[in-house]
DNA sequence: GGTTCAATTCGAAGCGCTTCGACGCTGCGG
DNA sequence: CCGCAGCGTCGAAGCGCTTCGAATTGAACC
């Protein structure tokens, strides 16, 4: 492998010079300039980026924690992991993945110096990393919202407002009881900071609105979405509005629905949230609020970033969901 | 951040002492090494990642290059990274993740030295990112079977007898009308490795014992189901087995069958090639072959991991596929 | 008692890069 | 005509670690 210093030879000069060329750190006359970039393309140069990592402590490195826990939708993840790898290789960054959900693993990575900022997933409201992630040097920015945001950077899509969103939809289409399909008990369990807010936002507009509101946390199988089905409707048969919040039991709830005799969109309304391709993707395209999660990883790149290089200050970012009507949702039978 | 020197200082031994202390390369006598431990632990020290690799050329970070393509199931390349990220965990070691198919990347991260070993994922018949492999320093694992696998390691379902599988369990269960539901029209086109092999081994097994093998590329959305088993029975009304490749299609392929009166498992069998936990999420639990992501992705650090230990020659995997039978299949109808 | 040898530990030399202070040069104003 | 300010470049120090040869010590042996 060539060395600086070989670039230095070849191009005539020393090596601090090449350096400067390479970083445009001070300003090299145009001549110099050129026979070093000639020489580095001559030579195939690549600075190593340990040495790099060691002499200037910076490693060109975002570490992204993304625990595969169960009951979450790993497609679903890959989304938010593509933003995030997208938008930091195009600001000449590169991602080192954590997918165990250990504190350790932050710290190993960070006190390390592996990387020089970190992204975390699938916070909980009182996520166990957190205390870790407020004692290290790097900058650090969560995606969700812990119930303790303080002092740290948070980007997520603004869940509860989704919860309201899509009970307001159901609400303005004449449903009257409404139920929302949540996800996986454990998911639930957990506290999974999105699960709950979607659930407050739910429960909040279904109180304002008057609307006899049910919730059921629903397996990722068929079965688990047949029993949660079942279960809304034994406890209140005349729930015709439906919101889901389980990219894998959707096909399985819909299906269940027709057996039921309650075909959507016109015996019963659904509002989907998910990626837009997953409720696009189903044998009815779905009302939907989208969770891009493709957008918010790369926001949580810039965030990081920004921190990286000015002092700016820790902050939160909830992105507005928004609703896009399809074929699963339309006014209450009885009402048409 | 405490550095060795403070580790020995504190130990009252020199740095060289703690070096060796750390990695094990010397011996050290019981006390000594008691009190760099605890020194250690005291002054929550860990080695320099960026000074390490500087110093030793090695950085325990594997690269894996996982596309992210149109056309193949986010869900399943995930299964892979799983595998990967969590058996590299397991031998000190972690990932890089690069998402983006371009050879730069490679050439930057290995040129870069910021990985001791490359894995690549998607791997093409000719795939262009196989010449610049072949010219790094790091040894490499493709996940896949390119058409000239010389010099390269390789590991993979052995697809070709997935193929072959497939088609004999149908023909076993009296099906002589058989059809091959595949991947996207792209992933054939771009002569994706497992898609190739499939198709191979489908067709070979057809040969050999005189089935009527059709074979129907199809795109992973309900349309896309639709069109392609409308396709395949028009062709052929007497299909009753079905084999298919495509994880997004398999319940808008099951649904269409249906739709045409094709009840499965009694008036048309269906084995799936996929991931057993979505072969279990349909409707119906289907009778699948494995694609064992988590194992494969895991063997790949293995036999990376080997090649940077000793001076292994490159070789090639397969693994061999199993078809556990479940709901979807049964003797052909008119047969029973 | 002198040697030899093994077991431990130390010191120093890098690994390849960044960065800071310094230096030589040119062109300007006084 | 001299001094001074910039500009462009260089040299050297150091980032924190590994590793090799050498030094030290104590035990074993003749």
């Amino acid at each position: 492998m060539a060395t600086i210093e070989d670039v230095a030879r070849a191009a005539g000069v020393s090596a601090s010079t090449v350096s400067y060329v390479l970083s445009g750190k001070r300003s090299i006359s145009g001549p110099t300039r050129k026979r070093v970039e000639q020489a580095i393309a001559e030579l195939n140069y690549r600075p190593h980026a340990g040495a790099r990592a060691l002499a200037s402590s910076r490693t060109n490195v975002i570490g992204l924690m993304a625990p595969l826990r169960s009951g979450v939708d790993v497609a679903v993840i890959m989304q938010f992991v593509t933003g995030v790898v997208t938008r930091a290789r195009a600001a000449d960054h590169d991602v080192l993945l954590l997918t165990q959900d250990d504190a350790g693993g932050l710290e190993r990575v960070a006190a390390g110096s592996m990387v020089d900022a970190i992204i975390v997933m699938d916070v909980e409201a009182d996520d166990p990393r957190i205390p870790v992630l407020r004692g290290l040097r790097q900058p650090t920015v969560l995606i969700g919202l812990p119930r303790d945001p303080a002092g740290l950077s948070c980007v997520d899509l603004d869940f509860e407002a989704a919860g309201r969103l899509g009970a307001s939809h159901l609400a303005d289409a004449g449903h009257r009881e409404v139920a929302l399909v949540g996800p996986p008990p454990e998911v639930m369990a957990r506290h999974t900071s999105y699960a709950d807010r979607v659930l407050r936002g739910f429960r909040h507009t279904c109180a304002h609105r008057s609307l006899a509101g049910d919730v059921e946390p629903c397996e990722a199988t068929p079965e688990g979405a047949r029993a949660a089905v079942d279960a809304i409707l034994d406890r209140a048969p005349g729930t015709t509005g439906f919101m889901v919040h389980n990219e894998r039991a959707l096909p399985h709830v819909l299906a269940r629905l027709e057996q039921h005799g309650r075909s959507v969109p016109g015996a019963a309304s659904v509002v989907a949230l998910c990626p837009t391709d997953v409720a696009t993707a189903q044998a009815v395209p779905l009302t939907s609020i989208d969770i891009p999660g493709e957008v918010i990883g790369g926001v949580a790149v810039d965030m990081v970033l920004a921190r990286l290089g000015g002092e700016q200050p820790a902050e939160s970012r909830l992105l507005t969901p928004e609703l896009t009507q399809r074929a699963s949702t339309g006014p209450r039978a009885s009402a048409a």
